[in-house]
DNA sequence: TAGCAGTTAGAATTTTTATTTCACTAGTTG
DNA sequence: CAACTAGTGAAATAAAAATTCTAACTGCTA
């Protein structure tokens, strides 16, 4: 069967059918219309802004095969199909009157009224944002640094965050090991916590993250890996936390909250942060060599 | 003094400076130029998207004249005015290509060279900003209206996402059971994952996570799913990826990218609302009641 | 009311853009 | 392995859009 044969039927009326069509006919497509494919899914904006030229070259194909790939989506040809993204692109642009739109926007934010989805998703989004500026300015260049040292010079680390922590610590394993550091996920799993814990030896690190309501297991695994004279460093969200005493490096993290639910945005970033920067400091000392 | 004599200078570079231009020597200009004067302001959007004959016909003008207009700004004709309105639209509109940009942002943060971890925090926690800019504007209301129904309308929410994705998936499952939804994490303890997934019924639904390289066991657990006739909702990087296909409803995140190393950012802001709107949502059937 | 500067509409031209065609490649089938 | 087929790139062609040009119009002044 031709592409040519495929095309007869349909050619979508909305956008969101053509996208639909797209996705579902995207495994029969040739390799080129697939390149095609691709870029149209993520680029509308330029279908709808660009010549056929340079589309093709941003998608490194020649013009004639945009014309192929519209015919072989039932349009008449390339134009016919841009249009669509033309129109899309009016409803969903900022109208003159965009100014009104953000006022009306954060009134209704603000009110506690009304909370659609997009409403607290927005809100969500703009508090994590705000905690992502509060971490830049308040995590110190000295306290990074040595704890890059530290992860650097532990033999394995061990990582414990509980419950809400969990995601945080789990990635932080999930990164360390990727850039082919020893991490262990001290995860609980079969009520095995306290065994897991006592494989750390003095030369390992335990990163402990607790928030409250502090977990009294991590408190517990922190006390412990003290007594082997183990490295701590401790994310959390108080200097006062219980495990902000015993350990070496505290990292104190403010993450955003939006009605009681505390969000991990700023914690996930300075545990990116630590595995990217470990992982060029690794490169440069080994270009040193 | 002629029109073309009153050209020679300016040529504004940003749209702002051309609208001020154009307000202020509105009252010079012939009664033509200022209806296509009238037009231009108010129809921004025109003027990127649409041909010179369409737009002279919109301003019951020839085209000419547009082409007049554009000269006496100092532009080389029509065309050379309209990028301005292309640019334009293309930075404030909802930007799909906001991956790219994403990409290019930390391309450029990182050729300079000097990478102190403190450098490297703030590349993430700018990169991470800029991805829940575009989460915000590219997730669409109706979406997210529609996964809350259906966690609402779900008996019990199973959810699976490894390796990187296992921490949104794992915040997902506390952050549901939180609001007192059941909720199952298909975490493959034991080697237990298609064994946990058969406990699906029809009356579930499944919250599968995956990114690029899209884990099989993932992919695997969609099709079964799908089998068992339960819902799914996907959270992925793209409507190609292969959980897409089978899913009833698909959120497409592009979450931030330093250097090879994605961050969780946005999906986690996602999960983030969708678990809180689902609350509020309840909360408010309940005192409907 | 003749003459003039500035403006305009519309046709003519040039340039750009889209589409079609064709020749070539690689892969498949009998 | 020959004959086909789908897919592709590149050049040729067609279409369209933008720009320029010219003649005619307007309102003003002498």
């Amino acid at each position: 069967m031709t592409l040519r044969e495929l095309a007869v039927a349909s050619s979508a009326k909305t956008l969101e059918t053509l996208r639909g069509d797209i996705v579902r006919r995207y495994e029969e497509l040739s390799p080129r219309l697939q390149q095609v494919a691709k870029y149209v899914l993520e680029n509308p904006n330029d279908m709808a802004l660009q010549t056929l030229a340079v589309i093709a070259e941003r998608c490194e194909v020649q013009p004639s095969t945009i014309v192929r790939f519209a015919k072989t989506f039932g349009y008449e040809g390339a134009s016919d199909m841009q249009e669509l993204f033309k129109d899309e692109m009016l409803t969903q642009a900022p109208s003159p009157s965009y100014a009104e739109r953000i006022r009306q926007f954060s009134r209704r934010a603000g009110a506690a009224g009304a909370l659609a989805p997009q409403d607290v998703m927005h809100e969500f989004a703009d508090s994590n944002i705000l905690a992502l500026e509060h971490l830049k300015s308040s995590v110190r260049k000295a306290d990074l640094e040595r704890a890059v040292d530290m992860i650097a010079g532990a033999n394995a680390v061990y990582i414990v965050g509980l419950r809400r922590s969990f995601p945080v610590a789990s990635y932080l394993a999930y990164a360390l090991r990727h850039v082919d550091k020893r991490a262990y996920l001290l995860d609980g799993v079969a009520g095995m916590l306290a065994e897991q814990s006592t494989m750390l030896t003095s030369k390992d690190l335990l990163i402990a993250i607790s928030f409250q309501p502090y977990a009294a297991e991590t408190v517990e695994i922190v006390g412990s890996t003290r007594e082997q004279k183990a490295r701590i460093i401790a994310i959390t969200d108080s200097r006062l936390s219980p495990i902000a005493a015993a350990s070496d490096l505290v990292f104190e993290i403010k993450d955003a909250e939006v009605r009681q639910f505390r969000s991990l945005t700023a914690s996930l970033c300075l545990a990116q942060s630590l595995v990217i920067s470990y992982a060029f400091d690794m490169e440069k000392r080994g270009r040193g060599r």
